[in-house]
DNA sequence: TCCTTTCTCGTCCTACTGACGATAACCACT
DNA sequence: AGTGGTTATCGTCAGTAGGACGAGAAAGGA
């Protein structure tokens, strides 16, 4: 063990959330070198007393100020290519956040600056790294993880409407969803969601009622994505 | 840059085949301190210019003696607590492997032992390091994929039989399949296997037409584990 | 009041699955 | 050759879930 090559580990963040019926992804635009000014992932070293959940969870709040424990977090992958950091071999374990719309983020010391940007507008701009890559690979897992598990409730807030939860569907998906058929479904997969006993007030059309996220950690039967051909 | 702390990178396989009716994992006995004489995921440090799916395909190579491309090799997880080696601060991306049957492996060099060990007896066992949470964790990965993926074709030999095929669901699973609905369910999605147009010789019973694996990289709809209460 | 909007329940029809009967095609016996 | 055992393969039937869509309920706005 004396003898080992020398490895810098970091983690970086797949921040996704809903805002405006559109799929948005935290990413800071770097202040330094290398790929200064070029668009990234948020992230950074992990401690070396530091477990690596726990780094991930510490940048997630350091780049959204929110005290973590809403949404979801998950290890995504593991990406350490010989060349893809300049500066040496570092190696980055990815993880993927699913959050409920905040507010704008701070940008942090060594970013010039951080936003939400729509998913559909970052598929052009380069990101720096291999930041693209793992941004593919985090929407392929959270369109996935949508079908099979309970996870959009990640993307709204405690309460609401299934509604709210449909259109989240619709935005990560990005198709249409039969609005009867996703309430029959939603509402009659056990644990999926739990009424909150309360309506909406105020908004166009006939109040709906509010729900909480269930217990289920699965779907049985899944969500069924539509007309994907995928043979 | 300059200044990063210093981790050691590993990579760790968690193999998985079918063999007599029974899933097996490939273990060695370790021959040197820490966990001197417990058995131990077959693994080893990343070549500083080495990619991490590089390292585990020539771990893969070298424990098994097999020149790679057969099975499937896909990124498990990355374990990485600080207290998880005693020699240091050491990062393993595990790797899950699904083979068909091989020969028996040949000890390495800082290895005591390899073998095939059936997962059922393993459990008891305690494996060196968190090697225990690693192998959970890629016997639900490997559960979860053959439900949606065609993956079980990877525990077979390049010809099989659509029985051979159901033996590795049941193994996996540790459940019965009917034959009949799994050989409708089978042959009737798209991609998941092709004639080979040859037949089986010898065996007890009417002979059964040989499959290979199709292209498809997807189950729609999936194989469904039976009875499974899971919300 | 009437119209628009949205929520919610209900009704077909089709696809898929679990349970299981029936036949086909081999081997090992006598 | 015939008989029985074993396994492969095909078919039938009923129950369930999902896509398409009708219709009423409950709000706001003109």
């Amino acid at each position: 063990m004396a003898e080992f090559p020398p490895f810098a580990v970091t983690v970086d963040l797949v921040v996704l959330t809903v805002r405006a019926d559109e799929l948005c992804i935290l990413l800071v635009r770097r202040g330094v070198p290398p790929y200064q000014d070029r668009w990234a992932l948020p992230g950074g070293f992990v401690g070396f007393d530091e477990d690596l959940p726990d780094a991930a969870a510490r940048e997630l709040t350091e780049e959204t100020g929110v005290p973590e424990p809403i949404g979801h977090l998950e290890q995504l992958g593991t990406y350490g290519s010989p060349k893809r950091d300049p500066r040496g071999r570092v190696v980055t374990v990815a993880y993927l956040a699913l959050l409920p719309d905040l507010p704008p983020p701070v940008a942090g010391t060594d970013a010039a600056a951080a936003d939400w940007l729509p998913v559909s507008r970052v598929a052009d701009a380069q990101l720096a790294f291999d930041h693209d890559a793992i941004l593919t690979d985090g929407l392929e897992r959270a369109r996935a993880k949508l079908e099979y598990t309970p996870l959009a409730t990640a993307f709204c807030p405690p309460e609401f409407t299934i509604a709210r939860l449909r259109t989240v569907y619709e935005t990560v998906w990005s198709s249409r969803l039969d609005p009867r058929n996703f309430h029959r479904k939603v509402t009659g997969t056990p644990g999926f969601v739990e009424p909150a006993g309360r309506v909406t007030e105020g908004d166009r059309g006939r109040p709906a009622q509010l729900f909480r996220r269930g217990p289920a950690e699965l779907l049985h039967p899944p969500m069924l994505r539509p007309s994907v051909a995928r043979s």
